[in-house]
DNA sequence: GATGAATGAGATTTCATTCAT
DNA sequence: TATGAATGAAATCTCATTCAT
């Protein structure tokens, strides 16, 4: 769990990787569009438009309209993967790493918001074509990480016997993802203030204790 | 809350003239191929191969692939609200209606899973449409129901005082839907099963009590 | 040599076998447009002026472009390898062989001309692309087929000893199937003149003997 | 017919002021690619990458893809003629005139193969543009030459009576050049051997005579 | 009820070409 | 001389929909 970023993937296509900026620029512009509209429903054009250029053009920076989303993608779950290979690197026991990786999770949802909803709504079919098998893999590795840790805790005692981890890792796998499509960043809560809720109700219920 | 359906939809539209049995199985195979691949992905041509016939004979049964999709969702969604109001009409308390809510949710999950799995993903942007405006409207009383019984909970010292209610309820909210897009009908659990372990966590938190 | 078509083709595509009706006349209409100006530079829209629907209709039929083409080549080389083989299994003479075989090729390029003309223009590049496989084995066959005669008829004494084989094949070929980028069928000439008038060239030689 | 170059053609466009061997190197790349992968299935950044330049830059050297073309073409058969004219303005009888330029065709494969193969696949359907109209004019001098070398043979008793003179010449004319096709500059045979071969083919036939 | 054929609008992609730097 | 970025026209292809039979 703590081997360096194991997940291949594709994210550098054709196009050099010299020259970010606007790459990186229309990028994030195609990201946007495609969390707010879902993948196939935007056009080319529609990118196009919004980053101030010719369908077209978009076709100098990249190799086509999966390429993008490719890449979007592959960008994110690396960086994903940085902050959660820290976290499982440092030996904490099972509740501090349930916390962190709540924690790094609404980070991240903070910091690549259009990824993790374009993630959310689009992985599931895409993980079939081979071009996106990292996603399946991110996807295992993912599995591993949670229900490991929430499998530990319960041998540890740390969680509760009758605990389905199976059930409850997809319970916290699922909410804390789908908080993606109504996060806003900047608005009225920071992602810490955010995980730290999440994690009250998780740990400890909402139901007042006797 | 205990009014008679106020959600108007558009679930027949002009033909109804042949037998119903037909029509009900096109929706159906409609359904799981919209739930599996997205509305916008799935062909109309898709829909007819898995149903046996040509894409030009479903124009004898529906106006057109978005009616198909209008059908199923308002379908759906009348059945989930009888069932809702049956159980905001009882006069439970807060965490037995919240109980009842989420059982309720899961047998929904249970017998209109793609249904549940199209809503999830598509419903945002559809509402913006005219046509699809009572998945708004429907929203908008699902918000008041969930979220009233979290604030009386809250105020009948039922549940924490600390909870973060709007929070909380988008928590909820997301898990048991997101639970369509993993569930299988027939699998290892039943709908009341999850329904209870889901509960627990939410009620009575993952750690272990000192 | 008198194998029953070894060379695989993909001629069937997903569209159905049984109504060819259609189908045969806009593969005749784009063969004579391929032929005249080249596949790469045909395009779609001009089949379909040409045959008298929308360059989108085509797509009822065919499931690309290139598998108009595709189409095209195989059906031909089916029909001429049929007319080989027959030639090859007669068990003649290598003169006569030689001389069944011109006649059975101009006979072809009658009835094929456009496949002919689009056969010499782009197999070349075309049989790198595994689609187009066949035309690669069909090449073999060919040279297996002529080169053979030849060398039989060297061997026997009926060609000069003094033959470069393989030189006189690719002249042979080449004057063969070039012919059809000028033979015009209904025009001055039959088939069976010009392989009489080619063979007396070829076999005798267009110098008077002293 | 021993007229100075009176094929008018377009050689020298807008620019020729720098040095005129990356010139010459440029359209050498760009005769292989064109050779090779056709004229119309050859983007100009094909050409440029073989180059090792970027496309764009291609237009400094040159107006446009078909000025390229042109002057590959233009090129070829200016030499072509000054070679042609040479042989028939030296008083050849009809046997060895044949032999003369059959001989310099094969040498001028061996030094332009490129454009020849070029010329071969494309020149049928550019002689139609006015551009190109120098293609079509060097096509009636082409036949001129060899169409009259046939008849005075035949005149002269040094060629068959009963040759059909027109079918011969697209014989003879079609198989020279295809032999571009296949001819490899530095392999098995020089074009010397090659046309020895040939004219040993079409003058005395492979047939052993009795 | 269903088929076969077609429409037409719009999508992605390609590519020769331009041009400021 | 060359680059990097863009244009704009056109190409292939997709697909919901229509309709005569």
């Amino acid at each position: 769990m703590t081997e360096n970023d194991p997940v291949p993937n594709s994210k550098q296509t054709t196009e050099n990787t010299a020259a970010p900026g606007r790459r990186r620029e229309l990028l994030a512009t195609a990201a946007e569009v495609f969390a707010a509209h879902g993948y196939n429903a935007t056009t080319v054009r529609r990118i196009a438009d919004e980053a101030g250029l010719l369908a077209g053009s978009l076709y100098y920076h990249f190799d086509s309209k999966e390429s993008m989303l490719d890449e979007i993608l592959s960008t994110f779950l690396d960086e994903l993967w940085a902050g959660y290979d820290t976290v499982l690197a440092s030996g904490l026991g099972p509740r501090e790493t349930l916390e962190a990786l709540v924690t790094e999770s609404f980070r991240e949802i903070d910091r690549h918001r259009p990824a993790v909803a374009i993630y959310q709504k689009e992985s599931r079919h895409l993980a079939a074509r081979p071009r996106f098998a990292y996603l399946a893999d991110s996807q295992r590795r993912f599995e591993k990480a949670w229900l490991g840790t929430l499998q530990r805790g319960v041998a540890e005692r740390v969680f509760r016997a009758d605990l389905d981890t199976r059930l409850t890792y997809r319970f916290v796998r699922d909410t804390v993802w789908v908080a993606a499509s109504w996060y806003r960043p900047g608005g009225a809560h920071t992602p810490e203030e955010i995980a730290r809720q999440y994690l009250s109700m998780v740990l400890d219920g909402i139901a007042v204790r006797d």
